[in-house]
DNA sequence: GGTGTCATGTAAACAGTTACATGATTTT
DNA sequence: AAAATCATGTAACTGTTTACATGACACC
């Protein structure tokens, strides 16, 4: 599962909690999980068995009890070679394309409703992901590197959108440019 | 399933047999289901069970029986709702990223030979999507708007890869100047 | 007194992929 | 002679989501 070297990642930064990593990779917007408990301790149990991590169990008073996982040499070596590993094509998985190619049986302003919405989407969108960028938590800055690492993360994340946006207005420039013609 | 709708709205522009649904939707960028056997035959017994298709046979000498798959009133509506409704936000999963969050590990030589790496797969994909665009069989175009719904389905797919690689030479120059600064 | 956070985990359902199975014809 | 295409379908597995379950504390 390609979710074990996203908190193979996150454990090479610090140890954490399950539940810790579980809010660090449902509050992210490029760890794309949806970050469940289901999928987070069945991972890291794998991740155990593979002695990829230790954990330790730390009793607390008046809370629960937690389980600290570490990540071991071995793991470090194997998220190494994922790192260096050839890199997956991204996924451009958008449903509004499915709806806009069947989209001819319907009115010019049913058209022009549709094609606003996604609009206004995309750009309530890009201000929380703008948002997101200046106040998220986990955000790894040991080096001047790493920092400007994250900082392209952001950049890919915001210029998606903004490549969406300006997509979607040219798509409305386009047909309203040539409404009701031939 | 969101793959009944896209199955919907082929067989709204033409009946076909489970087959030829599968190689539309293989053969497809942005219906980006894998089209296996099982995805389609299921969704085509679904759609079957509530009435939205209907099927009848054909047998043909010296080749396997086909089912034509055809469209109903109640398929039609139910679609023509579906195209109406909210849309939905693009997904944008991209393994690279994760890749690159813990990648400071690498050293700079390592770390450029990734980029580079994928600097190129995203170039390659960009000249197989812009071949597609020329080259694809299924392709609708009943009216001059329908055609040029088709037309912007392919640009929204290429400015996507084309944003990817604006990005990915932005990184490369940041990382670049200002390797072993600081 | 209800909701939210901390912290672990399981059960059931749904979605998706890979591989298997058949059998004829066509292409290399 | 082998591989690909046409055409249907199933089995087994993997991945993902939603919901359930527990129990204490903090906040409103």
């Amino acid at each position: 599962m390609s979710i074990n070297y996203a908190i193979l990642g996150i454990l090479s930064y610090k140890s954490y909690t399950g539940y810790d990593i579980k809010k660090i990779i449902q509050d992210s917007t490029f760890m794309y999980w949806s970050g469940n408990n289901n999928q987070i301790y069945k991972s890291l149990i794998e991740l155990l068995d593979e002695d990829l991590v230790t954990s330790e169990i730390q009793h607390q008073e008046s809370s629960p009890s937690k389980k600290i996982y570490t990540i071991t040499d071995k793991g470090l070596i194997k998220l190494k070679n994922w790192i260096l590993s050839e890199p997956s094509l991204p996924e451009f998985k958008n449903m509004f394309l499915v709806q806009m190619a069947w989209s001819d049986s319907l009115s010019s302003e049913e058209l022009n409703e549709l094609l606003a919405k996604y609009e206004n989407d995309i750009k309530t969108q890009i201000i929380m992901q703008k948002e997101k960028r200046v106040r998220d938590a986990f955000k790894p800055n040991r080096t001047t590197r790493e920092f400007r690492l994250w900082d392209l993360i952001y950049d890919n994340i915001i210029s998606s959108y903004e490549n969406e946006l300006i997509w979607i207005q040219k798509v409305k420039r386009m047909l309203i440019s040539t409404e009701g013609g031939e």
